[in-house]
DNA sequence: CTGTTAGCGCATTCAC
DNA sequence: GTGAATGCGCTAACAG
């Protein structure tokens, strides 16, 4: 006999409590007359079913969980951004945490997003490349997931080609003419790595050396890429290019050119990846590569609803992991738009000091 | 008899459920065997206490709805990674919405959000400032809520003093020597219009005239601000000074600027509100007021656990609203450091196409 | 068409 | 210490 809200309508109108549920349902084998009686009664106690003790029972709470390893950066706010907009429209909603980049915190929230019963999981997972452990936990959840950005082999999974960003980059410096190309790579997480992997590539493709001094690794940050920056202009021969793995970083070092009075495009070309907000606008504007970050987390959204319908029709038939790939789109602004002349000179140190 | 997994945990040991639970819940009339043998069995089964039993039936989900009018805005997403930050300490997570801007699609929301049970909730309202319906909606849901940035009065409220932000920024204008200072004020919400006062308090104060022709109306988007920094810097006299409503618009003011050939900040200063990221590595490097739009997120959640703390503490004794500024703070750069000659120059028009 | 009944998985009060 | 019983608010399958 409980007192559930949907008793006290029931109550208030001296009939049964299914007859109110169907009524509310919609269902057609109620007289309209209840019908509107229940619906006036509903209003006026201001009922709203209570989603938890819905979902106790149906099974599903039409919630799905988001997991980034950060909110600063806006790679995951926009993903999220695209994630909330295809969910939002199938009725569901974001669970939102952060891992802060930390595989142990990762785990954690996982188990909690789990035991908070979501329909399903979009993770960005902050485990290294190659970690086995996540896409295990993830699986033996029970719940169905799709992996964002950072790239797991065997399950499903939405992003980009990173070594077709890397080639895509370095080939369009070269093709600027740009020979002495250095590299600002990111931590060890998959995107970087593959547009490193590119980056060599389409390095090897064009006869051009590998030079490993002309490599460093940086965090994703203006600061790291300024400092790095700062170091690879002063070796000698210096790069007359730098492929920065993200937009930030090739901020970074924007800023270092500009401490040396080196001149982008004209010294130096600069590509970075991401297409970050107003990167355009920049001292120098900034060539880059769109990744269209929206569109990764609606169709990671659209993927994993897909996958929540499927497993409802025929539970037990799993379909085979996918993976979605987003194409990325080369931006040419003006960091890489040498002066005809000096395609064809030799390229030029930076001043020292 | 219900078949729940901690059911299964005492069934698989042979003991009741209620021992399994007082021992998971570390109770100490527990034998410290039992204790161990639940523990390890738990874990054999992958037990994970299910959130939604338990929250319907203690009554609090652990879960705060957030609600922002966009997650285009690097304002929302960085105030919602203070929330999360500040919430996740707790062990209180995010229900994330976003009402696109559109109070309609806010109520539903709202009611959404508190039919999921929320514990509390955080609303950044795209209703028309002023507008009763708002806190009207949110009081009679029974719900704790603190509403931020946008401000409505007589409920909890964090965010900053818009005026006082509209103040610093023309009083700097001022003190740098510009004087026939225009503003981009934004669309009909709080913030706007607070900046826009503050911008009249302070040419008032300093004795300066208010041209209506200087004030225009934009979107807080760089398209709009270049487009109305067109216009106004065609009037003659024209300006020698912007203060944006916010950097993006700012963005749109040096864009504007550069088409025209004027030079910011000698003919032209400019001044936006947010210090969003990467404005200190624009063309010209834009002088703003930050916002901490973290902390803002940060102090919006602690407040609102205090009162689902408070409320569970004493019911009926509700605290008198709240209203918590974060100081906004002036950050000088390139944009208005007028050459020392310039200042006491009378002001230049921009040289007209 | 309407009313009765039995859980969903967990928290909690009370006997044993 | 441990076990049985009750209910949170809602859904769903069934009788009347």
């Amino acid at each position: 006999m409980g007192k559930g809200k949907l008793q006290a309508v029931a109550d208030s109108l001296q009939i049964s409590l299914s007859t109110v549920y169907a009524a509310l349902q919609g269902r057609p084998d109620i007289s309209s007359k209840t019908r509107e009686e229940v619906l006036a009664r509903a209003r006026e106690l201001n009922y709203r079913p209570n989603w938890l003790a819905r979902s106790l029972v149906t099974r599903q709470t039409h919630l799905i969980g988001v997991l980034v390893p950060d909110l600063v950066s806006s790679f995951f706010t926009e993903l999220t951004r695209g994630t909330e907009l295809a969910a939002a429209a199938a009725g569901y909603n974001l669970l939102l945490c952060n891992s802060q980049e930390s595989p142990e915190s990762e785990d954690a929230k996982i188990a909690l997003l789990v035991s908070r019963q979501v329909d399903g999981l979009i993770v960005a997972s902050s485990h290294a490349p190659g970690t086995r452990t996540v896409t295990e936990h993830l699986q033996e959840s029970g719940v169905p997931f799709v992996l964002v950005d950072r790239y797991f082999a065997g399950v499903n999974y939405v992003g980009l080609d990173d070594r077709k960003i890397g080639r895509i980059a370095t080939e369009h410096l070269i093709a600027q003419g740009y020979h002495r190309i250095a590299h600002l790579r990111g931590p060890n997480v998959s995107t970087a790595n593959g547009r490193w992997e590119g980056y060599r590539q389409a390095l090897r493709a064009a006869g051009l050396p590998l030079h490993n001094e002309y490599v460093q690794r940086v965090d994703f940050s203006p600061e790291s890429g300024r400092e790095a920056a700062l170091r690879l202009l002063k070796t000698s021969p210096a790069p007359d290019a730098i492929f920065a793995a993200n937009d930030p970083i090739a901020i970074g070092v924007l800023q270092a050119a500009r401490d040396l009075g080196i001149d982008v495009p004209g010294q130096l070309g600069v590509v970075g990846v991401g297409n970050f907000q107003h990167v355009a606008d920049l001292s120098v504007p900034l060539t880059t590569i769109d990744q269209n970050k929206v569109a990764v987390g609606e169709t990671a959204a659209r993927l994993l609803l897909d996958l929540i319908a499927m497993r409802q029709g025929q539970p037990g038939h799993e379909a085979p992991p996918r993976t979605v790939l987003i194409e990325p789109i080369l931006v040419v602004r003006a960091s890489t738009q040498r002066p005809a002349a000096a395609k064809k000179a030799k390229a030029v140190g930076g001043k020292k000091k």
